[in-house]
DNA sequence: GCCAACTGCTAATGCGCTTGAGTGCACTTA
DNA sequence: TAAGTGCACTCAAGCGCATTAGCAGTTGGC
């Protein structure tokens, strides 16, 4: 800056006003600074500009689960590219962390909050007893709540969310219009708020049709586990005549599972995928799936952290209630 | 440090000096000034310590690829899972950024080292002819180059490497000791220089044993792709009887193709995936698949820049050759 | 008994930027 | 004509830390 000041011929502190955007130094000047400030390449240095208390125009993000299971969800890469997209456009940078578990989450929190590294945080897989919303409110930290339900303890906190419910009663619907009187809902982590709400939604979905034989059992997403339920379930007699996944990999684990096991699909039991991606169109059959836009959710966390960023109040936004594209794994049930 | 300073009844820069672990203090006060740091939850402002020309404690890392393709690769996050472990130990930040291309990439690496966003940074799908190289030499950005081969021209940068040649030449005595003659590999980008070290390493093997029918054809990695170029070659007349894919996706996509036109594995072709995955494990058969640590592979990449950022000079240094994992989609070449 | 060297500490400066408090000037208004 | 009012700009302080120079007090050597 002050290389630019002296070609232009001004002090620091114009040339400061002048590249800002604020008022106080005239159009040709300001004109002038910034070509100036064009041919010398000029950046502001982060630094400086966050030690002078204006941010350090970087968000966080945390992904707290077993590295193992990081693998092959499509999920997350499909997240951060969206949140990437928006954020690009600011010049905002992300910073990425890895962590054990919750607890290793919010020390990454607390440690992002004492070094300033963070303007705000995205938080993604929020749990039934989370407590992370309340550690995120102490620090004063800004963060939009990624899948989470509105939370009206919090109203510091965004949130984005989906509406599982909807979604699950929409599966549901489609499957009892094919027949199906059993299902078996294979879950995700039992602590993460979606699962409950999607196994409430179940429940509740299954005692209005007064369908008894509709259960949920959870896991921790890995194709292991999925095969291994799938394997348990479909054993068990009478074994159901439909499965939904909470996650494509354990669907695809499933569907090999039930050809292992003899079943053929759809004819024999119905698979349906609670995630949709190129896995699901490369199994044979294809896999029916509840399509979201993983990205555009991306789109959409990142876009409600930069309006708490900008000062604006806290709120709540739906992304669209995911549609269940029917492929072949889905289909009539066997009669009994 | 200002309030720690007050409560050690010490001058600040006894707390720097303290804290910092330099001389200029006695161990009583050292300890003291500790103690009160720790009870005070401090923990420096890395914006101050950035300023003061420390470094920013944050490496940088870019993904170069269209949104699309980076769905369901298991290597990115595995990797980055395993660049996670290393850099926390010292407290580094990562941070991340998805680009359209390599210019781009190239556009944010200039950015980030004009706002000392970074200290170094960790590239990874090392081209051909690859730009970048030589604008981080030019920067003097510390870099790790993920995947290249070792790089006599850019003394400066460090290189962690596997040694795709000696992987090709593994599959390839695999597989000729097993009968095959007619063997298609399915790569990927072919820009990249890793993809044109197989192909070439595969044309060497196959001069040398004198096999005729063997060929490579690059892709975009994309299953559309990997399915497509499937297809084809099986059509061919006469049919190739081993596959060899550059990722998981493609070799899954590829069977699922060969299963649609009739080809049984591996009775009628054979199928190798340069990538093993929770995904191969889940098709049927059980795909055969060069199994590589991708998390070790992360972890030694950081830990070779953060020897470079503690000074120490650059070097290459090779990750353990990828072993073939032999499972149900490898067998003897049916006589023509 | 005097200088040198060391120890344990403090004061002051600077990193690159923002910002509130001026300053000088032309121009209006009573 | 004096006072008032904007405007375009400059000055200087300060953000939180690292670092260099310096300053008492002690020890050691001769």
């Amino acid at each position: 800056m002050k290389d630019i000041a002296r070609r232009a011929g001004v002090s620091e502190s114009a040339v400061s006003f002048a590249l800002n955007g604020r008022p106080g130094v005239s159009e040709a000047t300001r004109a002038r600074v910034r070509r100036v400030a064009e041919q010398l390449g000029w950046r502001p240095s982060t630094a400086a500009r966050a030690l002078s208390g204006e941010g350090v125009a970087t968000v966080g993000f945390v992904l707290a689960r077993p590295a193992d299971t990081l693998g092959v969800d499509s999920f997350f890469l499909q997240l951060v590219s969206g949140i990437q997209e928006v954020l690009a456009e600011r010049h905002l940078g992300l910073l990425f962390q890895v962590a054990e578990d919750v607890a290793d989450e919010c020390a990454v929190y607390r440690r992002w909050w004492a070094e300033h590294r963070v303007d705000g945080v995205l938080v993604v897989d929020p749990r039934a007893e989370d407590p992370r919303p309340d550690l995120l409110d102490e620090l004063g930290l800004p963060a939009v709540v990624i899948g989470g339900a509105p939370d009206v303890r919090h109203p510091g906190l965004s949130t984005v969310w989906a509406d599982d419910a909807g979604a699950m009663a929409s599966v549901v619907d489609e499957l009892a219009a094919l027949g199906h009187r059993r299902i078996v809902h294979i879950a995700g982590l039992p602590g993460l708020a979606h699962t409950q709400r999607r196994i409430a939604t179940l429940r509740a979905e299954a005692r209005r049709r007064g369908l008894t034989e509709v259960r949920s059992v959870t896991t921790d997403y890995s194709d292991t586990e999925g095969a291994a339920v799938t394997r348990r379930v479909l054993g068990g007699s009478p074994a159901p005549t439909a499965l939904i996944y909470d996650n494509d990999v354990m669907a695809v684990a499933g569907l090999a599972t039930a050809a292992d096991l003899g079943f053929r699909v759809p004819q024999d039991v119905s698979v349906v995928s609670w995630e949709d991606s190129a896995l699901c169109r490369m199994v044979t059959p294809r896999l029916s799936a509840l399509s979201r836009d993983s990205a555009e959710f991306g789109r959409t966390a990142a876009r409600e952290l930069m309006a708490l960023l900008d000062g604006e109040p806290a709120r709540a936004v739906g992304v669209p209630v995911p549609r269940l594209t029917g492929r072949g794994s889905t289909g009539s049930a066997r009669p009994a």
